[in-house]
DNA sequence: ACCTGAACACCGTTCAAGT
DNA sequence: ACCTGAACACCGTTCAAGT
């Protein structure tokens, strides 16, 4: 403590001390007093480094680097452009995990007006590994369209079905399933599967069925591309449907 | 303006004169003592039918429910349920039409810790679609998944390359190209492809085609998964990838 | 019953003043 | 130069008091 109110204040102290709060507190108790406060001084002394729209952005570039150098560290640098897909998926799935330990940064960095450049370092490794797979520039901009909500955590759990206490169904609870029968079905199913597991949903099962899915839509339009350039996309919609 | 003074409050005026704020100014400007200044009284009086965290769970209530209504409307029932990528498609297109009148709302959304109850109908009319179609609730069920995030706006513009006058290239944008070739290429790309168009990502045509990638990847998991229903993943896996 | 005035704790931010 | 005390306008919220 003492350590601490000594060395001086700098914009990456101020931002560590903000991403401390955050995660044990949550971004609404990111406040410039608060702040302040873990680091030993007064909120006014922040305002030489950030105010307050400036301190949520740099949270936000903080975090974003974070998923950016994980989703870049654990990779072996891939044997076979070919294996495009698997590099992709596993750098997909290293950036949820830093988003799982940061739950309170998705929301946050949907209202930043622009993505913090930390990103531009991972959409580069994205972009490489598919043009060396053989992928063209313009699909490979539709890649990072369709991956970068995945990437930063956009994807979250939507749907939490109340975790119901089985026979205690209430006078509401059947109300709704009369209305809608097919969710009704929908939610029997999901708890029959779900029999031993942790959770009704297994939200990383989903994550990575969803990630599945657009990642070999990708490789069918790689490689209808690869053949011709011209019509590949409807060419990808009958082959994709046989 | 007296009229209005002169009706009593209630629930649903407070919320409408909440969502009127929330179109005009954003939700930041979603104050108790803004939306009671829209209602002509004061704040206090509010806290008869909500509090804020209410306020904003009737907010999130609203919107949702009015993408649920716009993506129930307009479709002719379905002739051939073969079709079901057709009306999921136009659902998802219809639901990301309000969310572009409503842009402040995905972000609300994500910050509630429930979905609001007004998308349920939604859901009922995608799994009703789809298991009518042939698929299997399992199948539906991770099919909410995938698309929730869209129909809920989650998937926005990540990636507003800064739409740069071109010709006056700051040095620091010339260092980026270097470190990075491959984004530096695909925006040059980019640029060539949106000559005469208006901006340089053209978001509808980037959602539709994520979209796509989504339905026709359900789609291919529907024919095996009704051919067999045991090692249906794997199966697509290959048959995508053909 | 429905609404409100006064009050409290807290927020972002400014500015003149300290060292 | 870097930090701070006092102050201002604005929040959410409570509660006793009005009608």
């Amino acid at each position: 403590m003492p350590a601490r109110a000594k060395e001086p204040l700098s914009r990456d102290r101020v931002l560590a001390a903000a991403l401390e709060v955050a995660d044990a507190e949550g971004v609404p108790a990111v406040t410039m007093r608060r702040v302040a406060e873990v680091l030993d001084c007064e909120a006014m002394s922040l305002y030489h480094y950030v105010d307050k729209k400036a301190l949520l952005a740099g949270l936000t570039e903080a975090v974003v680097g974070e998923i950016a150098v994980a989703a870049l560290d654990d990779l072996p640098p891939a044997a076979d452009p070919a294996d495009w897909r698997d590099v992709v998926r596993r750098r997909c799935l290293a950036a949820r995990e830093v988003m799982l330990r940061h739950p309170w940064a998705p929301p946050l960095v949907a209202t930043q007006p622009q993505p913090p450049p930390t990103v531009y370092p991972l959409f580069e490794a994205l972009v490489a590994t598919m043009v060396d797979a053989g992928c063209g520039y313009e699909l490979a901009h539709r890649a990072i369209h369709s991956l970068g909500p995945m990437l930063l955590g956009f994807t979250q759990e939507l749907f939490e079905p109340t975790a119901d206490d089985e026979g205690a169904a209430s006078p509401q609870a059947e109300a709704m399933a009369l209305a809608m029968p097919y969710l009704a079905r929908l939610a029997e199913v999901a708890v029959h599967e779900a029999e031993g597991t942790i959770g009704l949903c297994d939200t990383q099962a989903e994550f990575e069925f969803t990630l599945g899915l657009v990642l070999d839509g990708l490789e069918a339009h790689r490689r209808v591309g690869a053949a011709s350039a011209v019509g590949a996309a409807s060419a990808v919609g009958a082959a994709s449907a046989v």
